[in-house]
Order: C-alpha cells, then structure tokens, then sequence
DNA sequence: CATGAATGAGCCTTCATTCAT
DNA sequence: GATGAATGAAGGCTCATTCAT
C-alpha cells in the first residue's frame, strides 16, 4: 500500500468534492487529479461513499488536533472559547475546500451514509462541551446550560456565518469580524456574571 | 392547469427529497406518489431542479406567515425571539420532511443550483434581524451586534440543534427544553442588561 | 370537418418539417402555428407520419399543375424540357420550405414510411418521360435513352443543384445561372442532332 | 483504445442507420450488433451524431481512394467520367448500406447536424469536377460548363438512379445498363463535338 | 500493486397520441 | 367537432465499479 497515493487521492478527493458536490463529483475525476488509474482508486477505499467519510475522519484529525493546540494554550474558559472560534475560522480560510465539505457535504452524509457515524466531527463538537464543563467547574459559566446542547449552538452559529462566506463569491466581508461578534454573543449568552 | 394536482407534485416531492436525498429521489417516484404519470411532472416543474427549487420558495411561504404571525403577538424583542424559535422548533416537529429539506438539502442547493437565489429563505432570516432591530432600537438589545450577523447566528444555533434532533432516531430528547436553552444562551448574549 | 383548419395544419406542417426536420418536429409546435389545439390535428391526420405523406401528396398537386401548364405552353420537347427546369426552380424560390421537404425529407419517408407509395412524386417526374417519349417520337431526342432513366437522371441533377442553394446560406449565387447550365448538358446530352 | 472495436462499431452503426433510419436507430442495438457494452459506445464516440458523422468521413476514405484509382487508370476525361460512374455503381452494390447512407441520410446531416462540414463528400464530388476541368483544358469537354456544376449535376443523376435501385425491393433492373445511360447523356452533353 | 478500458444498470426527459370535458 | 392536459413508453447518455492484463 502506497501511503503517498493514498493521501494524494484524499486531497484530490477534497478540492473536486468541494468543487462539483459529492454526487455530481466523478471518482475519474479524483482519479485523475490525484494522478493514478480510475482503478486504483478501489485499492485505497472501498467506493465512492467511503472516500468522503475517510475524508471526515482523517482530515478532520488535524482539524481536531490544532483547534485543541488552540484552546490548551489558554487558561480561561473564556479565552478557551473564543480560541475556538478563531481556530476555526482560521480553518475556513486556509483550508476552504475542507470546509465547504464540512459545511455542504457533512449534513447529507450523516443522513445518507448509513455507515456513517461522524466520530471525527462529535469529537470535534466535544472540544467545545468539555471548555463549557470546564467553565462551569470553575465558575465562569452559568450551569443551567446542557454542554451538548451549548456546543452545538455554537458550532452551528460559526457553521452558519462561514457557510455564508463561503457561498459569498465576493469574499468581502472580514471573517474575524464576524467571529468577534459570535464570540460577543456566545460568550455573554453562557456567562455567568 | 390542475392547481391541485401541482399542490400534490409538491407534497410528494418534499417527502421523497426527504426521504431519499435530492439526488437519489427519482422523479417517477415522487409523480407515483402523487399519483400522475412522470411526464405530468414536468407539465408543472421544468425539471427535478425546478421541483426543489419550488418546494424551498413555495412551501416557505406559510412558514415565513406562521413564523411572522407567532412574532407578531409579542410585544418585547425578547419575547419576539421566544416566539420565532418557538415557532421554528414547532415547525420542524409538525413538518418534518420540509425541515429535514431546509437542515440537509438547502445548502447543496444554494451553493450548486445556480439559478437559485434562495429569496424565501432569506426572507425568514430577516425576520429575525428586524426583531433585532427593533431591540437594540427600544434599547433591549446590545447596539454593538450587527443584526445581520446575530440573524445568522441564531438561525444556525436553531438549524443545528433540530439537525441534530432529526438525524437522532429515536428523537427521545425534548426540542421544547433544547429551544429553552438556545432563547437563554442567544437572548442573553445581546441583552443589553 | 372544417377545410380550413386542415389547410392550416397542412401549411404549419410544412414549415416546421422544413425548419426543424421531420423527427424533430413537435405536432404540438405545429398546431400552435396553425392556431388549433394539438388533439385537432388528430381529427385531421392520423398520425405525424399521415402529415407528412400528406403534404407530399396534396402540396405535389399545384406543383405538378403549374409544371404542366408551364410545359404545356411550349411547342417543342426541347423548350418544353427547359421549362420544366426553369418552373422547378422557381418553386424552389418561391416555396422554399417544402422545396426543402422535397430535398432533405422525401428519401426518408419513400424508405422508411412503408405506408406510403409517392404516387405524386412519381407523377411529377413522368411529366420528364413524358416530354422525352414525345422529343424521341418526333426526333428530337436520341431514341437510345430511356425516358425513365431520363426522367430519374435529369430530376436527380436539378435537385442536387437546389439542395447545395438551399443548405447555402447565402444564397448569393444564381438559381437561373445554373438552370440554363442544367438545361445546356441534359439537351445536348439527349439531343439527336 | 481498440481500434478494432472502434470499426465495429462503425460498421455496426451503417448497418443499423441503413436499415432503421439514423433517428430510429438505437445506440444499444449498434452496440449489441458490434458486441460491445452500450456505454463502450461513448468510449468511442462522442454521441449518436458523432457516430454518424464519423461515418461519413471515415467510410468515404476508401470510397473516393477507390474511385481515384479507377479514374487515374483511364487517360481521356471521357473515359475517368465512365470511369467515376462505373466505380460509384458498384459501391453501390457492393456497400449498400454505406450507400443508401449516401441516399438517404447524408442531406439530414448536411441540414440538422450544424458540425458537420460534409468534407470528404464534397472531397468525392471534387474528383469529377477535376476531370471536368482536365477535359476542359484538352478541349475534350466544352468550356461553357462550370466544372462545380456539372459535379453535383453528374453525382445527382448518379443518386437518383442509385436510390431508385436501392429503394426497389426487387432490384431486378440492370445498374450496369443505367450507368451506360447516364454516362451517354451526360458525356454527350459535356462532349466539344 | 496498478491500470484504464469495459461494463450495463439506471434515470431524466421528451413527445406522439389519447380522451374526458 | 375541438380542446389541451395527461399519459407512459422509450432512449440517449452517465458513471460507479470491475477485471483482464
């Protein structure tokens, strides 16, 4: 098994899924931009399905791993949250087809993809819920609020502004901006003060 | 032109995108289950596309009324949030098939379907940015938010949590406790208290 | 029945037959042309295939009148062969659409529609044997050539020439020109001089 | 790339044009008549029309090689004419299929198909009109005729007699004794004497 | 392991024809 | 007779997957 080709085939998978959408994306066409044979494509993943939840589950790994990179380096629960946030916008910009499919292409698999059970993306939402835990051990957070319910809140409030962004084909409008005023709310939202 | 036989083109169609995924669903399906013949289909819709892009516009439209209704009746800002997530979670529990639409298949839309411009759903979005207007106007919200942000902010936090729900098979958990909490989080988070 | 609106389909037909070939001419398109609903053209014809035949057949007649008026002034078989090229091409003039059927339609239908025996056609062209018979009875033309074959080989060069004036689109050069070359071979090719 | 199957395939389809008529034809009998997979087809051809035009161009390079031969092996234009209308009867009847082509769709796809140019038939019309200009030099041929309408003259005379043959079930009238006649007339007609 | 030609099931869409009004 | 909405069979083309080399 040739890792490299392997790997080759994921970022190729990437960029087209993100370009044409997952059902009009052409395995030949990943074949190609990865520069092996169609064939050799069914070496490396079991079919088309698998190729995008491989992509969830291992470019998502450092995804997962920066962000928490992110959030240890602060000490409160507050900063830890608004960490958060600019690590993941900072994803989206740096990594704008990553995150088309995460924006577009993750709902349909989750429903579809029966063999699909998002690990990679609820380990992803449980950064945020173990910060709120956190938070509220020490006070800083109110504790009425359910973690889970709170990251996903969260995450689908980043989710929805970056997806705007995204479809924006003018890009104009400053992403940080945008995450200082999620970070505003969200974080007046779960205060305890 | 038989209305009713578009009205039930429609019905069936939301059902089977839901069902099956935009892509999957198969025309003859859905003018199976609304009991025409295929070809009928297209005597209403251009083309499958066109279906989809009708469902999003059309059914959209008692739910924009429901939604402005529900708001309508409250006198605070705050209690005009109350309302439109109230009245969204009621919607994705009273309609299933049209929510799961507008949590999975809307997004594949906006961004592939190029003749789409998603007027509707940006109407609903801007109900909620007026309601914020209104609010920080009468000085019960925070001046610094950009209503349009907090729009998509809470929509997301909203979409993401009946997603969740949706996906969640056994649908054990209660929306009406998870929509509490995403009224405490959002609302406190632009109060201006 | 009303003769009209079968004369009115009968023109619409030979029109859309000619802009758009026969198989991809929509009955519906040529009902709207002809200001009748689809079904009316089924009270008139049976079929699409019956449209065309019938054109072929009842067109053919004031086509075939005017040959034969046209033939029918001229004293001797030579003026008389050369009035048949110069009616033909005015025809194709003055009646470019089904000029055009007779071009490009006729040899599909003569093979494919089984139906259908050209009986006009065939008379259209036995004006030609006729006038040879009468130039070879009274010494004009060669007695070697057989009227049928005459009749075939002089049909088949003016409608070549017609069809490559037809399919160019300038149509800058002249019709007449070429008739008087038509003329100027087939004469002296059956001359007996 | 099979070249092999490439022919097959385009043998198939002359077979199955001539026979059903190119829109009646379906891809999937060619395909199973050149025993290959339907979708092998687009492998090979870009669609139905690409098929067909690929006939044309293809199948008429040994058609106007041969017609070449037969003339050049003559050495007055007289006799590279007899020459042309002989070798093209007996395409005729040896390829019937590639003829009746030539007779019955080839003006469908000079009119409908908007990318066909129709180069190698206008290529074999060229060969008359270049022994037409050589007897002209030689004051074989009379100088009054414009060699590019004696060309389609000739051919047309030649069509028309072959589609009559073709056309007629029982093909019991004699080509060989046509081509005698329409080379009389059509010499006799060009002749200087 | 790698290839890429071959496969063939599958689906959207068209349109001649019908028939209830 | 006239209408035109409805029908549904049919077919061109695509593309995920396979497999002989």
């Amino acid at each position: 098994m040739d890792a490299n080709k392997r790997t080759r085939l994921l970022k190729a998978a990437v960029k087209v899924f993100a370009r044409d959408g997952f059902f009009k994306a052409k395995v030949e066409e990943i074949a190609r931009m990865a520069n092996v044979a169609t064939g050799t494509t069914y070496l490396y993943f079991e079919n088309k399905d698998d190729l995008l939840i491989s992509i969830f589950e291992e470019e998502m790994v450092p995804i997962i791993e920066a962000s928490e990179k992110a959030v240890s380096e602060q000490k409160t629960a507050f900063d830890k949250i608004v960490a958060f946030i600019t690590n993941h916008l900072h994803m989206v910009q740096e990594s704008p087809d990553m995150a088309q499919l995460l924006e577009v292409e993750l709902r349909q698999s989750s429903k579809f993809i029966h063999t699909y059970s998002g690990t990679k993306f609820k380990e992803y939402l449980d950064i945020i819920a173990r910060i709120v835990a956190e938070g509220q051990k020490n006070g800083e957070f109110r504790s009425d609020i359910h973690p889970s319910i709170f990251k996903q809140m969260l995450f689908g409030a980043i989710d929805q502004i970056c997806l705007n962004w995204t479809l924006s084909k003018s890009k104009k409008y400053d992403l940080e901006k945008s995450g200082e005023q999620i970070a505003a709310i969200m974080l007046n939202g779960i205060s305890n003060r």
